[in-house]
RNA sequence: GGGUCGUUAGCUCAGCUGGUAGAGCGCUUCGUUUACACCGAAGAUGUCGGGGGUUCGAAUCCCUCACGACCCACCA
């Protein structure tokens, strides 16, 4: 059956992926030789709720490539696939279509029913990008595939893997050794969400913002001279003052100051330093007195140099609050409205002045204590801000500048005027409201604003277990690739701080502690035995979930059935290469190094290659907002899996943005038709089924492409070796294409239509022996035409998937004598059709060679490929003469000078061009040469092989400047 | 503010441990020769961001400047 002029990859590629699969040819250990060495990588795993893009397609590939590779070398291969329960996306997701079809919510629903929902979800939609992997080609052993929530509590039928018992069991053992523990600390607060979330997940973004200066007047009227001088002590500035000037982004904290912190060394405030100031806002018969006090965090050359202190809304004044014992107020409940609970606002800045004023106070006091004025409770914090502003200004609390201040900037904003108090010196004062970009923190995935929240939170101690994580990649047990993320590695890991894994969450693993009424802690891996720790106390369990990433950080372990004690962990573990995102390095692999190591004390795996980050062909970030999302499926709609996958791999140089451009893959899908074609050829030649054995030739065509073919399999062997995904891939591309399709397959013409039956033969085996070693070399790369083709060249034992990786190399194959052989023909080739191209002799005419000298060696090649020779430059003959006639253009060669007698078709000028233009080239190469060579510094100096090579070098140049100049000679005599 | 990376042909990028610059696309001219027009043949284009230095020799190593990108960070 004649084969189709192109590979209709829509068609075969589903039909060829379940062949693959009913084979079984991604299990574990597949095709492995008897007692092969082990070959494992663990998908990183997508987000239950995610479906396939750039990233992912990018990320699988390069794994895939690798799975493959290591697949058909006989090593015992496993590729790990699965999902991540992703708490707070797959949370959203649930909720939104709950609501959506109207359907009750989740609190409506209560924590068991909503988690019902939720794996319902999970059931019928989660398996979404598992089939987008497969239409990409992904070769994972998808009858392993795990998932981070599978064996908790709830789960339905075919999700009881054991990943929640490795989770638990990690908690539990890492709460007795106290590398975790519980904690009311100041966190990032989601109140979108409504949970606390990790620094990580925090996106600090720069947006204009406001600073507004505000008055906090001292008690009972005080007033102290405020000097300003400059470094030699000159008084540049001095007044009255019965108020300290404040600086503030966030007015609405103000409520909640416990203290007004001044630098120990700023002589500008010691007269007041110990004194109490007032909150200039909340009703005038409860302002609330606050200390000054000093601490080294204020910075005396910013601002007015001094700061209100809120420990519970910001971390730096919470760092301060913890060293000056000063009580930190919560203002705002978990939305981020200021709070509506406790007692009224009178009685709860009366206690808050008493606690001022130098009363002992509790945490848990001070929490309970709601210090946010009746009038403002319950609204949003954006909403109280105005107010608090608005009411301060009103007051003439606010600073006061004239309106050309510079500090204003240019946003103009409406004075408020005064209703008393205002500066006194001019009207046209306006209060001081500087308008200046101010760095926010977003939660990542929820884009509201984060508050800092004071709550009780559980926490990794990261200090006591990242000492194993840097260790093993400064030893080098564990490589990063490339440099600079290891850099990155070291960077975080070196100053990293406490893992926050509490989330108030409902989808996730509960966290495995109970509380008696007393407050005592039992961390248990069940109930039973936190009842029996407890001496049957009645418990209630701890309601937060974990942190998402904490689960994942035991992917490597809790893939492979810690922890149970299983063949695939002893086999698989530590795994070999973890393929992944830059964006990933601190959520992920820094916690798998980290907690492997705490938990099992071996390395996760010994190589991580951290790739680029796909984007538009204009080097923007694809997101859907800008609209410039390419959809790696509708790619493989168009082009087919395989030239997108070829795409990505001959772009992945390491450490740079990858620039996706549609051309491109184009371009590659080109290539797989090129392949094809170049197998049909062999096709309708005869050129099929190889027997696997390498040939040996005789015909030096046919030598020379064995030894090509080996070349390139070596360079394919290391680049994929060194992860240097982009060199096999131009390596392939570069032999296929510009080789065996460009060379061979031509050369090949002659000996198959004309040749010999012995020469037929040998060259169809040949042939057909270096199709078979393209389609085993691109699969890993391109496995669905190479499979294609694999099945219709012949009648295999095995798929493609499964053959044999070659090992024959380069010193076994390649022959000197053909390769220099072959040089030299196709050099002569392109020279002769350079020089007709330029003279534009008709592409169709052949023409006659003439000779007036040739070395045995080029007679040689000569002999044995004329028929190649003059069928591919167009030759009509070839004759000894001893002068060149008239009107001749010249093609030298090495060895041997060679002209075309086309006296009527030629331009004598624009061959005169032509040669002076080589010769111009030429000289330039020449000067270079001899400038060198005459350096005895060069000469003495440079390493012999380079220096022998410049000398050989020359002597051709020479050569052929001679020739060059000889016709140049004629052609001035013709003129 | 700290860190990392980048600046090479019109465009997108390769160039490992220094030996004198490459690919793909695009462009120009020619071509339908029995694998392929998703093709073939022949071409053109670069003071390798600027300036110093080391070296016989630097796109490649060092210093410096400029521009750009990204990551981290608490300046109220």
């Amino acid at each position: 059956m004649a084969m189709d002029k192109i590979f209709n990859a829509a068609e075969a590629e589903g039909r060829i992926y379940d062949a693959w699969e009913k084979a079984g040819a991604f299990k574990a250990g597949a095709n492995a030789k008897p007692g092969a060495e082990t070959f494992s990588i663990m998908i990183p795993p997508p987000n239950v709720t995610g479906s396939l893009h750039m990233g992912h397609a990018f990320n699988n590939t390069l794994q895939d490539i690798l799975v493959r590779w290591h697949r058909m070398r006989g090593f015992d291969t496993l590729w790990q696939p699965g999902q991540d329960h992703a708490g707070i996306a797959t949370q959203m997701v649930v909720e939104r279509k709950l609501a959506a079809e109207g359907q009750p919510g989740r609190r409506e629903l209560g924590r068991e029913k909503f988690l019902e929902k939720v794996w319902e979800w999970k059931t019928h939609s989660g398996g979404t990008i598992i089939n987008q992997l497969k239409r990409l080609g992904a070769s994972c052993d998808w009858s392993r595939n795990a998932f981070t929530m599978s064996g908790a509590p709830g789960a339905p039928e075919g999700e009881d893997g054991n990943f929640h018992d490795a989770v638990i069991k990690v908690f539990v053992d890492m709460y007795n050794k106290g590398l975790i523990y519980r904690g009311k600390r100041l966190v990032n607060w989601d109140p979108h969400f409504e949970t606390a979330i990790s620094d990580l997940e925090v996106e600090n973004v720069e947006n204009p913002g406001h600073m507004w200066h505000f008055k906090y007047p001292l008690a009972g009227g005080e007033t102290y001279t405020y000097v300003e001088r400059d470094e030699d002590g000159t008084v540049l500035f001095e007044e009255e003052r019965d108020y300290i000037s404040i600086a503030t982004t966030r007015p609405e904290t103000m409520l909640g100051d416990g203290a007004v912190a001044v630098h120990p060394s700023d002589e500008r405030y010691a007269p007041i330093v110990g004194k109490l100031c007032e909150i200039p806002v909340g009703p005038k018969e409860h302002r609330r007195l606050i200390p000054i006090i000093t601490d080294e965090y204020p910075d005396p050359d910013f601002g007015s140099g001094a700061v209100k202190i809120t420990g519970a809304h910001d971390f730096n004044d919470y760092e301060v609050a913890k060293r000056g014992n000063i009580p930190m107020y919560r203002l705002m409940d978990t939305k981020a409205h200021m709070r509506d609970d406790g007692a009224p606002y009178a009685e709860a800045a009366k206690r808050a002045q008493e606690i001022a004023n130098g009363a002992d106070f509790t945490v848990e006091e001070v929490d309970a204590l709601n210090l946010v004025p009746d009038h403002l409770r319950g609204l949003d914090r954006f909403e109280a801000r105005k107010k608090v502003v608005e009411e301060i200004t009103h007051e003439g609390l606010a600073v006061m500048v004239p309106e050309n201040d510079p500090r204003l900037g240019k946003a103009a904003h409406t004075p408020v005027a005064p209703e008393e108090g205002g500066d006194p010196r001019d009207e046209s004062y306006v209060p001081l409201v500087e308008s200046k970009p101010i760095m926010q923190p977003f939660g990542d995935r929820s884009k509201v604003v984060i508050e800092p929240m004071l709550t009780d939170q559980w926490f990794v101690d990261t200090s006591k277990i990242v000492g194993p994580a840097l260790e093993a990649v400064r030893s080098g047990e564990t490589t990063i690739m490339p440099e600079s993320d290891r850099k990155v590695y070291f960077h975080w890991l070196e100053n990293i701080e406490p893992w926050c894994i509490s989330r108030q969450l409902w989808w996730g693993h509960q966290i495995p502690v109970w509380y008696d009424e007393d407050g005592n802690q039992y961390c248990a891996a069940s109930e039973e035995e936190a009842r029996a720790m407890a001496g049957g106390k009645p418990l209630s369990r701890d309601e937060d979930v974990l942190d998402t990433w904490f689960s994942s950080g035991l992917w490597p372990i809790g893939t492979l059935g810690w922890p149970e004690d299983t063949e695939e962990l002893k086999k698989y573990f530590p795994t070999d290469v973890l393929i992944t995102g830059f964006d990933i390095i601190f959520f992920w692999v820094a916690r798998m190094m980290m907690m492997q190591y705490a938990v099992v004390g071996q390395k996760p795996f010994s190589h991580v290659y951290v790739h680029a980050l796909v984007r538009d062909e204009k080097g923007k970030k694809m997101s859907k907002s800008l609209g410039n999302v390419l959809d790696p499926l509708e790619l493989i709609d168009e082009y087919g899996a395989d030239a997108v996958r070829f795409t990505l791999t001959a772009m992945a140089a390491m450490g740079r943005d990858l620039k996706l451009s549609p051309q491109r893959i184009a371009g590659y899908r080109n290539f797989t038709t090129k392949l094809w074609n170049a197998a049909r050829f062999a096709e309708m030649n005869g050129a099929t089924g190889s027997d696997r054995q390498v040939p040996q030739p005789t015909a030096t065509v046919n030598k020379w492409i064995v030894g090509e073919t080996a070349k390139v399999r070596e360079v394919v062997d290391d680049a994929l070796a060194g992860f240097r995904f982009n060199d096999a891939a131009n390596a392939l591309y570069a032999f296929v294409w510009g080789k065996v399709c460009d060379w061979y397959v031509e050369f090949s013409k002659p000996l198959l239509l004309d040749g010999d039956e012995a020469t037929r033969a040998e060259t169809q085996a040949t042939m057909a022996w270096v199709i078979d070693q393209c389609l085993i070399l691109l699969h890993p790369i391109m496995p669905y035409v190479t499979e294609e083709l694999w099945g219709t060249l012949g009648a295999r034992e095995k798929m493609l998937v499964h053959a044999d990786w070659p090992t024959y190399t380069a010193s076994d194959l390649v022959d000197p004598q053909a390769d220099r052989e072959m040089n030299w023909v196709i050099a002569l080739i392109e020279s002769v059709r350079s020089a007709r191209a330029q003279v534009h002799v008709p592409a169709g005419l052949y023409v006659p060679l003439l000779c007036t000298e040739l070395d045995d060696a080029g007679q040689q090649a000569w002999d044995n490929n004329e028929v190649m020779i003059k069928r591919l430059a167009r030759i009509e003959s070839l004759s000894r003469v001893d002068a060149l006639p008239k009107g001749c253009i010249t093609v030298a060669a090495e060895g041997g000078s060679f002209a075309m007698p086309v006296a009527d078709l030629i331009d004598v000028a624009e061959e005169k061009a032509r040669l002076e233009k080589t010769l111009g080239k030429l000289e330039k190469e020449l000067g270079g040469l001899r400038g060198r060579l005459n350096n005895p510094k060069f000469v003495a100096s440079a390493p012999e092989d380079v220096v022998e090579e410049a000398r050989e070098n020359l002597v051709l140049r020479e050569e052929e400047e001679g020739k060059l100049r000889a016709a140049l000679q004629r052609l001035a005599e013709l003129g």
